[in-house]
RNA sequence: GUGACCAUAGCUCAAUUGGCAGAGCACCUGGUUGUGGCCCAGGAGGUCGUGGGUUCAAGCCCCACUGGUCACCCCA
């Protein structure tokens, strides 16, 4: 047998609600905030990929990113994230000559191949927001507040905002901070294990989420990125909390939250909810002023983040919610009869629901020679209202049998008639 | 990539010391010629994840692989 491979899913009939839902919730939020949906494409040049995460994080990158060749000997990859196909079709399209800042959308599968966990997949969707061109802290908090009223919206639970500041590559900024984190951490190189001791040669911020033990005694009196700030980022860093603070949007600034590439700047975000365990950020963003130069363009500031639809779901269910019901088909015509008083039944029950369809009254079809009690048991899980029957007597008097399934009465109605009948008695019962 | 646990019908799970493959739900049919839900009866549905090995005999023991779950690594 086949299976899908792994640490993909399949979306089945009974999923669809939920992602229904989502989809529909994130678009309404879109809508109100005025942001404008743009699709890049699934796979772009590997190169795009490659130089967006710089230069430290390529080898990583490389290990994790589904990568080919074409049949041109192109390298392509499938996208492993949707910012930098975002910022590469804004400077194609020049972008920069439209009002400043352009405010984009976008939802759709992205690929990793990390080993699957919980809310960790290597094909997931993700609901990606990004604002570009404009450096005011109010548009850090206009993107942070998107992803809040998305998550209020859908009624999520033990919510709240980590924040932290991370600066910039100004000297005086995070290159600063980075030299003081080594220099708090190397009198314990003992301390700590091997995972983290290679951390602080490579990549120190990380060391703030380690979740080792020698490494957590230490943190509590780690020097913290947003205590070391250069006085512009400090500045941004303080206007943006003033308005988390004047909107009543709790946050509690986390001086663990960081990010593992190096164009990232200033604001970096979560949001966590009650749900999944170990997964609880729902989504998780930051300010990337550094990377549109790196892509080969003009400096550009940029902020925005990412949703992963599958984890918000997981979510959805682990906090109880339902999704709004769909409609469904309220009637279903059935016929019966044997030999040429069927196949006129069967006839006439083709002609009804083409009709009601046309009406934009949804109804159903049974199919094949089941008997009459196999199509009201079909009808009944359908959760129809409304079963019309076909059958000799009825072709006989031109008028049609028509049941309610709630409370089991029946009528009979004049054939031309029943159209606008059961258009006018939809929902009521 | 590392570690732990796991894999039997569509789903949730049984199967004694290694000795005939099972249940509930769901699906289909029937319970008198044309009437749903409840009930009753019957039916269909399995390479016991895959491939090797041990054994007279393997769902059960051993090995490898594939996949799942959880945590780590990493997290654009």
């Amino acid at each position: 047998m086949y299976q899908a491979p792994k640490g993909t899913h399949d979306i089945l009939p009974e999923d669809w609600p939920y992602w229904r839902h989502v989809m529909a919730v994130a678009e309404e939020m879109a809508a109100l905030f005025g942001f404008e949906r743009m699709d890049v494409p699934i796979f772009e040049a590997t190169e795009l990929f490659e130089r967006g995460a710089g230069e430290g994080a390529a080898v990583v990158v490389d290990k994790e990113m589904y990568t080919f060749q074409d049949k041109g000997n192109t390298s392509l990859t499938l996208r492993p994230e949707f910012t930098a196909g975002l910022m590469r079709a804004y400077l194609e399209h020049g972008m920069k000559v439209r009002p400043q800042p352009v405010k984009l959308y976008t939802i759709g599968p992205i690929f990793r191949q990390e080993r699957p966990q919980a809310g960790r997949y290597r094909q997931h969707t993700q609901w990606n927001v990004e604002v570009v061109g404009e450096l005011d802290p109010a548009v850090d908090f206009e993107v942070m507040s998107i992803a809040w009223s998305l998550f209020v919206r859908l009624g999520f639970r033990g919510l709240a905002f980590q924040i932290n500041s991370i600066g910039c590559n100004a000297v005086d900024c995070r290159p600063r901070y980075i030299e003081a984190l080594k220099a708090y951490y190397e009198p314990h190189r003992a301390e700590l294990n091997e995972v983290d001791r290679r951390r602080l040669d490579v990549n120190p911020l990380r060391l703030l989420d380690s979740k080792e033990d020698a490494s957590q005694k230490l943190l509590h009196d780690a020097p913290r990125s947003s205590d070391s700030l250069c006085p512009e980022c400090r500045a941004h860093f303080q206007t943006l909390l003033g308005y988390l603070d004047q909107a009543n949007m709790p946050y509690s600034i986390n001086p663990r939250l960081v990010r593992g590439f190096d164009y990232y700047t200033k604001t970096v975000f979560e949001v966590w909810a009650e749900g999944i365990g170990a997964q609880a950020a729902v989504c998780g963003g930051g300010r990337y002023d550094g990377l549109i130069e790196l892509l080969g363009g003009p400096s550009t500031p940029g902020i925005g983040f990412g949703s992963g639809i599958e984890r918000l779901i997981l979510t959805l269910k682990a906090q109880g919610a339902t999704p709004p019901v769909l409609s469904r088909p309220v009637v279903q015509v059935s016929y019966t009869g044997k030999d040429e008083i069927g196949r006129q039944a069967k006839l006439a029950a083709l002609d009804l629901v083409r009709e009601l369809r046309s009406l934009g009254v949804g109804a159903l079809l049974p199919f094949g020679e089941r008997s009459l009690k196999s199509q009201l048991k079909a009808a009944d899980k359908a959760g129809v209202q409304w079963v019309v029957i076909v059958g000799e007597g009825e072709l006989a008097g031109g008028e049609w049998s028509v049941r309610s399934l709630s409370d089991g009465s029946q009528q009979t109605i004049a054939r031309t008639a029943l159209p606008a009948w059961l258009h006018s008695h939809i929902g009521v019962e």
